[in-house]
DNA sequence: TTAATATATGAATAATTGTTCAATTGAAGA
DNA sequence: TCTTCAATTGAACAATTATTCATATATTAA
């Protein structure tokens, strides 16, 4: 990241905010995270699991939706890192992977209560 | 939010999370925060604003954006009271509107590096 | 092996969203 | 008042994304 051609009021500020800048990898990484927590119904989902794990049957008898398109967020939020599963024979339960995200719900939830 | 008729596997479990379970204007709301912050080039912005105030026009430089959309951003962002802003002249400086923002990002980098 | 059940996946459609371009507003100086 | 500059806005296009439907796995029981 380096200062580009257009005009700019105060160099000097921006430098010193350019020299602090996260790479881009990790921009895009948070977005990600983010992202994922973005859309109401996967939201729910994470909601879902908030306290307890859940197979995907009932997360969609939870969340009013279809059990493919519950099945589709879920493999999102598992990518991301965000939930982990474990079978026990036919059944398949979800729980949310770690405590961060249960803190950045809180921190959303203080930020919602301006 | 009530139980609805489709199979439900275990509904002990199933009825304690929906009795737990926020209102869906809550679950919106919140939504709406982490979309705000989903897209990286929105990201990057909250990102240059996290230490120190800068101009739009700066903030494009620092971004490699059109001040226009930076602009568009920067509405978005300020509805949802992520960031907030004040005039000097013709020169219009933007900074975070709280605290949480900058506990959500130090969030989202603890949950990125696992 | 066959049937039944719980999930997962692929492809397609419908809806949402970011960026660009052109035009506009608001403030300061000539 | 006219011009200039910083920022904002609206409309349109391009790209992304969530959901649906049909099909495919994986596991258990018959």
């Amino acid at each position: 990241m380096e200062i580009c051609s257009k005009k700019c009021i105060n160099p000097a500020k921006v430098k010193k905010t350019i020299k602090s800048f996260p790479k881009q990898d990790t921009i895009v990484g948070i977005a990600e995270i983010f992202k994922a927590l973005s859309d109401p119904s996967r939201l729910k989902i994470v909601f879902t699991l908030l306290y307890r794990e859940h197979c995907v049957c009932d997360i969609a008898v939870i969340c009013s939706q279809s059990e493919s398109a519950i099945s589709h967020q879920l493999r999102i939020l598992r990518v991301l890192k965000i939930v982990k599963n474990r079978r026990e024979g036919k059944i398949v339960y979800y729980s949310l992977d770690d405590e961060h995200v249960k803190s950045l719900i809180q921190m959303s939830l203080d930020h919602l209560n301006h």
